[in-house]
DNA sequence: CAATATGCGCGAAACGTTTCGCTTGCGTAA
DNA sequence: TTACGCAAGCGAAACGTTTCGCGCATATTG
C-alpha cells in the first residue's frame, strides 16, 4: 500500500539503487536528483525502516533503562537526554525497572532483544559480566560498575565540602542521610562524609548515620531519628531528591525552623527548596553535563570508537547556598 | 552471526514455516515442540524484530508526544503508562515537542515515519485534520481536539466545585491563574470559575482572572499581579503544577502567610504542598486512572476495534483538602 | 589518439521473517 | 473398504531495503 523505494524508481524511470544511493546521499546526476527529490514529493515515499533494519542491522534506536521514572532526576535526565539522541538521529525507548533487581535485567533483556543500538542504563545490582553479555554499547549513568564505561557525579567531594565547610563552622553533630550502600553512590557519599571528618581528625558519632533506601519514607522516617537524638544535631545533611522531601516533611510536621533550629543541605530538588519556610542549600548534580556527556560517549561507541574504553567521566557538583552556613559557638 | 530461524529449522530437520508456527502459537506436534524449545534454548535464537516487522507491518511500538518532559504531570503519566503498555506488548518511545507548535506537528510525522503502531499525545496546535491525516490511531490525552478518542479530566468541575466553595464561605475576590485559551484545559478551567459565579448571581472582576503560559514564570508573575491589587484577594487558585510553584515563590516572597492572608489552592502538585509553610488545599487530577483509559483505548484502536469512535473519556479530579476552606465575614 | 581514470547507474542477491496453499498421513464414519 | 476430514508440516514467495560488482560513457593524461 504505501510507496516504495520500487514506486520511485518506476516514477523516475531510474533504478532501485539510484534511488537508495540517492536517500543515503550517495552521488548522483543534479539532472536526477531533482526528479527523484519530485518523486518522491508526488508519491509521498517514506523509508521503510524496518526493512532497512534489517539490511543495516541498526534500529536508531537507544535503550533508557531507569530504576525509576517517579524521581524527578531520573526523569528530568531523559528529558534533556532526548533532544540530543535525537539530534544524532536517535530515538528513545524508556523503561523503568521499579526498583526491583529483577525486573532490572529481564528489562536489559528486553532491550536487547528488541536489538537496539546501545543502552543508557542507571545500574542497581547487575553485574559488569551480564553487561558486557548484551554485546551492545552500554554506558552507565549516575551509578558505576567497574570496567564499563560510565558517566557519574563526584559524590565523594560533592558531600565532603559540604561536611567540611560545616565543620569549619563549627558543627560537630551532622547528620547525613543516605540510601542504601550497595549502590555506589551512596557509598560514595557517605566517604566524603567520613573523609571531612578524618581530615580535621574529629570523631564520628555513627549514630548521626542514617541510611535508607532513596525514597521519601526514608527520609522522612530517619530525619524524624535524627530529630529525636538529644543533644539534636545542629546540621543535616541528604543526598537525594526523595530524601530530601522527606526530611523536610518531617521538619515540618515538627516545626523545625531551618536554619535557625537546625542547618539542613538538600540534594538534588530546585522547586521545594526555593519555596520552603527559607530557600535551603542544596547540592545540584550537573543534570545537562550528565546528559551531554552520556549522549556523547555513547554515540561515539555506537559509531564503534573503543578508544578509552573504559571510560569513567565524574562531574561536579554544585552547591546552591541559599543560606549562609549558621555559625556555632 | 546472531542465529535465525533458519538455524533452528536445521537444528531440528523441521522446516522454517513449522519454527515459526511454533513461535506464533500455532499447532506443532507435542515432541516438536519440546525438540524446538530446547534447539531455541541451545542456539539462544532470539526473533527478529526488524524482519518480523517488516512482513507483519507491526512495530509493537507507541509514540508518546507530551508539550514538555519537564512539568510532572507529564513524566508522571508516563511513568504510569509505560508498565501498562509493556502489559500489551509494547514498547514506548517518548518525544517531546518542548511547547513549540512547529516541533510538534514534526514530531508528530517523525512518529509517523517511524511506523509505531499508535500514538499517544497531548496536542496544543495540531488539528484534527492533521491528525487523522497520519493514519495512525491516536488517543489524546489531557487536551481534547473535537472528533478524535481522548481522554481528559473534568476541568470544568474540577475549577467551578473548588470556587463554589469559596463563594460558599463567603469569598467574593478570589483570583485565578490560567493557561492559554487556547488550549482546552485552560479554556474549561476558566468557565468553571465563570460557572461557579454564575451560579450564584455573583459579578466577576475580570482583573481577577490572570491569563499566562502553564509555566513557572507566569505562576510568579501573575501571582505577583495579584499580590499588588487592592484590595487584596482573599482567595487565589491556580490550574497547573508549574504555576503552582512560581505562584508559592511568589507568596513566600511577599512573606504571605497561607491560608492566614490569603487562601491558596493548587493544583497537580502533593509534594510542595505537604511541604510548604502550611500544607496547601490542592486539586489532583487522577493520574493512574488516566493512564489506565488511554492505555486501554489505544490498545483497542491498534487492535482495530473502533466502536464507540470518537470516544471522549472524562475523568473526575480529587480536592486534596490539607486546610480547612477560610470564613470570610 | 590511445590508454586510463572517474562518475554514475544498474542488476541481483541478501537480510530474517510470515503466510498461503499444498501435501501427507492418520483416524473415523458410512 | 472407501472416502473424507483434519492435523501437522513444508516450499516458496514476499515484505522493502542496502550493497557489491560490473558496465558504460565521459573526462583526463601522456
Amino acid at each position: 500500500m504505501a510507496t516504495t523505494i520500487k514506486d520511485v524508481a518506476q516514477y523516475t524511470g531510474l533504478s532501485i539503487a539510484t534511488i537508495s544511493k540517492y536517500i543515503n546521499g550517495g552521488n548522483v546526476l543534479e539532472d536526477n536528483r531533482k526528479r527523484i527529490g519530485e518523486a518522491i514529493e508526488v508519491l509521498d515515499y517514506k523509508v521503510n525502516y524496518a526493512a532497512r533494519s534489517l539490511k543495516t542491522n541498526k534500529t536508531m534506536t537507544v535503550g533508557i533503562l531507569l530504576p525509576s521514572l517517579f524521581t524527578p532526576f531520573f526523569s528530568l535526565i531523559c528529558a534533556y537526554i532526548e533532544p540530543l539522541l535525537k539530534s544524532h538521529g536517535y530515538s528513545m525507548i524508556v523503561c523503568s525497572y521499579h526498583d526491583d533487581p529483577i525486573e532490572e535485567i529481564s528489562k536489559l533483556k528486553f532491550l536487547q532483544a528488541l536489538s537496539i543500538d546501545g543502552i543508557v542504563a542507571v545500574p542497581t545490582t547487575v553485574t559488569a559480566d551480564e553487561l558486557t553479555a548484551l554485546k551492545i554499547p552500554v554506558v552507565l549513568m549516575d551509578r558505576n560498575v567497574p570496567g564499563l564505561d560510565s558517566v557519574v557525579t563526584d559524590n565523594i567531594n560533592a558531600v565532603h565540602d559540604v561536611v567540611e565547610e560545616l565543620i569549619i563552622h563549627g558543627h560537630r553533630r551532622i547528620g547525613i542521610i543516605l540510601g542504601p550502600p550497595t549502590v555506589t553512590t551512596a557509598y560514595e557519599r557517605k566517604l566524603g562524609y567520613e573523609r571531612a571528618f578524618a581530615d580535621y581528625n574529629l570523631p564520628i558519632d555513627e549514630s548521626l548515620i542514617r541510611i535508607g533506601e532513596y525514597d521519601i519514607a526514608t527520609g522522612y522516617r530517619e530525619m524524624i531519628e535524627l530529630l529525636n537524638m538529644k543533644p539534636l544535631p545542629t546540621a543535616v545533611v541528604v543526598s537525594s531528591h526523595d530524601i530530601t522531601v522527606g526530611a523536610i516533611m518531617a521538619a515540618y510536621e515538627r516545626k523545625l525552623k531551618i536554619p535557625d533550629d537546625i542547618y539542613f543541605v538538600g540534594y538534588d530538588e530546585e522547586q521545594i527548596t526555593k519555596v520552603f519556610n527559607a530557600p535551603v542549600t542544596t547540592v545540584l548534580q550537573p543534570l545537562v553535563e550528565i546528559a551531554q556527556s552520556v549522549t556523547e560517549l555513547l554515540v561515539k561507541r555506537m559509531n564503534g570508537d573503543y578508544s578509552g574504553y573504559p571510560q569513567l567521566n565524574r562531574l561536579k557538583t554544585t552547591l546552591l547556598r541559599h543560606q549562609p552556613i549558621s555559625k556555632i559557638e
